[in-house]
DNA sequence: AGCGTCACCCGGACGC
DNA sequence: TGCGTCCGGGTGACGC
């Protein structure tokens, strides 16, 4: 599930072109698709008229959105759990899952892989519309340990779910959440309100390093989506159950919290209860 | 406000 | 080999 690291990855590799062309710079002559209801919104007749003929500005990421300013108007993607995004050549063969192309003015396309159809697709005239409810960019110099302390401090809420939830924090997914708090030694069932200021400082800088790590290693392949990255052969703990821990060789476990599969180190994330 | 549940999807894992 | 069933996961809607 592309999460921060992966959308950066993907915002990156469209921007510079490598191994491509860039596409920064390109118009979108048209919009194909098999599966209309990738287009969130407007209508996709009003979609497509819309970005008919608009020329991208650059490639930009907020949270998990993949951003493509146009001359007007701003186009909006969101991976959501199994999607991919690429540049093919003209003449290129059809790739696997691709439901929906952006045709470009140099032949090339722009492909929306999406095996599981959970991703989605927006125009807007106001960016805010869609991003205006996310809070902060853990990797943003606005986002201080201060920031988060008072952030935790405002919520009576488990820390997992929590770091999950797009308007608490912007760009975490599953993966990364069981990642920092192993690295900051904090149970999931922790009560945000609960946490003292070495702990709040420890989670601040181990929601940062295990981002900062996934984007070092271009994200992570998984789900048999191949994203070129390999920060899952890098997992401290996640998806590692039965392995032992790094630090004390305890066997990680794996348990359900928030309906979500999460995976920890029951002794170096001991403190339990509030 | 916070939490649980469900729906949306379908490839892959697993059981028979 | 093949068929049926279940799982997972980002997000949003809904109910308590």
């Amino acid at each position: 599930m592309p999460e921060l690291p992966e959308v950066d990855t993907i915002a990156r590799a469209l921007r510079s072109g490598k191994g491509s062309a860039p596409l920064p710079g390109r118009r979108i002559l048209r919009f194909t698709t098999t599966w209309p209801r990738h287009v969130d919104r407007p209508s996709i007749t009003t979609f497509r008229r819309r970005i008919k003929g608009r020329e991208i500005q650059s490639v930009e990421r907020r949270a998990k959105y993949l951003v493509f300013p146009l001359d007007i108007g701003t186009l909006l993607i969101h991976l959501r759990m199994s999607g991919d995004l690429f540049m093919r050549p003209p003449g290129s063969d059809a790739d696997d899952y691709v439901h929906s192309i952006f045709h470009l003015d140099n032949g090339w396309e722009l492909r929306f892989s999406d095996a599981r159809k959970f991703g989605r697709i927006y125009w807007t005239q106001d960016p805010e519309d869609v991003l205006g409810d996310l809070g902060p960019e853990p990797l943003d110099d606005a986002f201080t340990i201060e920031v988060l302390k008072q952030k935790l401090l405002a919520h009576r809420r488990q820390l997992k779910p929590l770091l999950l939830d797009q308007s608490f924090l912007a760009g975490m997914g599953n993966i990364y959440v069981d990642e920092a708090l192993y690295r900051a030694r904090i149970h999931p069932l922790r009560q945000s309100d609960s946490l003292k200021m070495p702990e709040i400082k420890r989670l601040w800088e181990s929601i940062r390093t295990s981002l900062i790590e996934g984007i070092r290693h271009n994200g992570a392949s998984i789900d048999w989506v191949y994203r070129g990255g390999d920060y899952q052969n890098h997992f401290l703990v996640y998806k590692q159950e039965g392995n032992p821990c790094g630090t004390c060789g305890t066997s990680i476990q794996r348990t359900v919290v928030g309906q979500r599969g999460t995976y920890y180190c029951p002794d170096c994330q001991r403190e339990n209860k509030p």
